[in-house]
DNA sequence: TCTGGGGTCCTAGGACCC
DNA sequence: TCTGGGGTCCTAGGACCC
C-alpha cells in the first residue's frame, strides 16, 4: 500500500514586510529624521513613519489632511531609486536564507523555510536571525510573521508590527485566527466586508461557522470557496519561485480642468514609449492594449484591444493606443477626463523568439517570408516581425511636438 | 475619505468553432 | 430550417492588494 504523507505539519513559511519601507529608507538615510514623523509623498502620502501613523496618517491620505494631524511632520520626495535598491539588497539576504521566496511586492515577501531545521535551526530561529541580518546589514526594520501556510503567515506579521516577530504555532491555527474582523481575511475589502457586515458577520470564527453554499450565496463562487478556506486555515498554495507579471501598466492623473485633445494624445504617446521600454528591458511581448479613463465623477471605464500577434514595438502599442483614445473621445467630451493610462497585458516571454535573431539582417521581403515560417512552426501568437526587430533603437517613437 | 500609481484575479456576455 | 453542448477567446467591469 501507498500512503502519502501530507507535507507541512510544521509552521514553516515566513512573510517578511518591511515597516513602512520608505519613509525607513528616509529615516535610516537622514538621521536627523529619526524619532520624527515623516511623509513621504507630495499632495498624496505614499508612506508615513511610524511617528506619523501614531497620531492618525494612513495611506493613501492627502497631505494637507495628515499635515493638520501632524503639524510637525516633514515631508519628503519619494525617492524611487533609493527604495529599489534597498529592497534588492533585502531580497538579497531572503534569497540567501532559503531559496523559496516568492516575491509579493517591493517590500514584502514570503519565504518557505521547510527542511532547513538542520542546517538553520527551526523557522523561528530563522526569522529572528533574518530580521538580525537586515537591521544590521541594511540598516531597516522589518516584521516577520511565521505560520504553516502563506496567509496565516501573512496575518501574523500583520498583527506583529512594527518590528517584531510571531510564531503562529502549528495547531494554534484556528485560535490565532477565529477572534480576528473579517477584515484581515486576504480578499475581504470594504464591499466584501460591507456584504459580510449585514448579515451579523464581524469575526474571522462567525465566518468559518458559516456553510461554503452560504458564504458563496453572499459573496460569490470564487470568494465564497476561497474565503471558506481561509477562514478554516485551510490555504495549499505553495509559495512560489519566479512568477512573472501578467501586465505592465502606466497611468496618470490629471487634476480635474479641462483638457485638449491634444493633451491627452501627447499624455498617451508619452505613456505608450515608457511602457514600450519597460517591455522590451523586460524581454516580455504583448498583445492586449488596454486604454484606461476615469472622469471627471470619478467613474472609469477601460477599452481594450487585442493585436493579431504579440509586439515590444512601442509604435505597435502607441497605435493600437491613439485608436482606443478616438473612440472614447465623445465620452471624454461629455465627462471630463481627469486620469489616463496603459495597460498591457496577455504577455508573453520573448524566449522562442531567439530562434529569429539570424534572420534579423535581412531585407523586408525575406523577412516576411521569414515570419511567415516561424508562425508556421511556433504559431501566429509567437512570432511578429516587430519581434524580430524589437530592439530600442530600432522603434520608431514618434516625436513629440515641443 | 474626496481619492496615487503599480499590480492581481474574477465574472459575465458574446463571438466563434466543432 | 432549426437545433445541442462544449470549449476558447475577447471585451468590459469590478473588487482587492501594497
Amino acid at each position: 500500500m501507498f500512503v502519502s504523507i501530507r507535507a507541512r505539519p510544521e509552521a514553516s513559511i515566513l512573510h517578511a514586510d518591511l515597516d513602512s519601507f520608505y519613509a525607513s529608507v528616509e529615516q535610516r538615510d537622514d538621521p536627523t529624521l529619526l524619532g520624527r514623523p515623516v511623509l513621504v509623498g507630495g499632495g498624496i502620502v505614499l508612506a508615513a513613519s511610524y511617528e506619523a501613523k501614531a497620531r492618525g496618517v494612513s495611506t493613501p491620505m492627502n497631505e494637507r489632511r495628515a499635515r493638520l494631524l501632524c503639524p510637525d511632520a516633514v515631508t519628503v520626495r519619494p525617492r524611487m531609486e533609493a527604495y529599489s535598491e534597498a529592497s534588492k539588497a533585502v531580497f538579497a539576504l531572503f534569497r540567501d536564507t532559503t531559496p523559496v521566496v516568492e516575491e509579493l511586492s517591493i517590500d514584502e515577501a514570503f519565504l518557505d523555510v521547510g527542511g532547513l531545521r538542520r542546517i538553520s535551526g527551526s523557522p523561528e530561529a530563522i526569522g529572528r536571525r533574518l530580521r538580525a541580518r537586515v537591521r544590521d546589514e541594511v540598516g531597516l526594520p522589518i516584521t516577520v510573521g511565521v505560520a504553516t501556510t502563506k496567509f496565516l503567515a501573512k496575518v501574523a506579521s500583520a498583527v506583529a508590527k512594527p518590528d517584531g516577530l510571531l510564531v503562529v504555532p502549528a495547531g494554534g491555527e484556528l485560535d490565532f485566527l477565529h477572534p480576528l474582523p473579517v477584515e484581515r481575511l486576504w480578499g475581504v475589502g470594504p464591499v466584501t466586508a460591507g456584504q459580510l457586515h449585514a448579515r451579523g458577520i464581524a469575526t474571522i470564527g462567525q465566518l468559518a461557522a458559516l456553510s461554503e453554499s452560504r458564504l458563496v450565496d453572499t459573496v460569490g463562487l470564487a470568494s465564497g470557496r476561497h474565503l471558506h478556506a481561509l477562514a478554516r486555515a485551510r490555504d495549499p498554495r505553495p509559495v512560489e519561485v519566479g512568477r512573472r507579471r501578467r501586465s505592465i501598466g502606466s497611468q496618470r492623473a490629471m487634476g480635474r480642468g479641462p483638457k485638449t485633445h491634444a493633451d491627452l494624445e501627447r499624455s498617451v504617446v508619452s505613456i505608450a514609449d515608457k511602457l514600450g521600454k519597460r517591455l522590451r528591458a523586460a524581454d516580455r511581448v504583448c498583445r492586449t492594449v488596454v486604454l484606461r479613463l476615469r472622469f471627471d465623477d470619478f467613474t472609469r471605464i477601460t477599452r481594450s484591444h487585442t493585436l493579431d500577434a504579440p509586439t515590444a514595438l512601442t509604435a505597435t502599442v502607441l497605435r493600437a493606443a491613439q485608436t482606443l483614445l478616438a473612440d472614447a473621445m465623445p465620452l471624454i467630451d461629455e465627462r471630463g477626463c481627469t486620469l489616463i493610462g496603459l495597460t498591457l497585458s496577455n504577455l508573453l516571454d520573448d524566449d522562442p523568439l531567439q530562434l529569429a535573431l539570424p534572420f534579423e539582417g535581412e531585407e523586408q521581403g525575406s523577412l516576411d517570408a521569414t515570419v511567415d515560417q516561424l508562425r508556421d512552426r511556433f504559431g501566429a501568437a509567437i512570432v511578429t516581425r516587430a519581434a524580430l526587430l524589437g530592439r530600442d533603437e530600432r522603434d520608431p517613437v514618434p516625436l513629440l511636438p515641443g
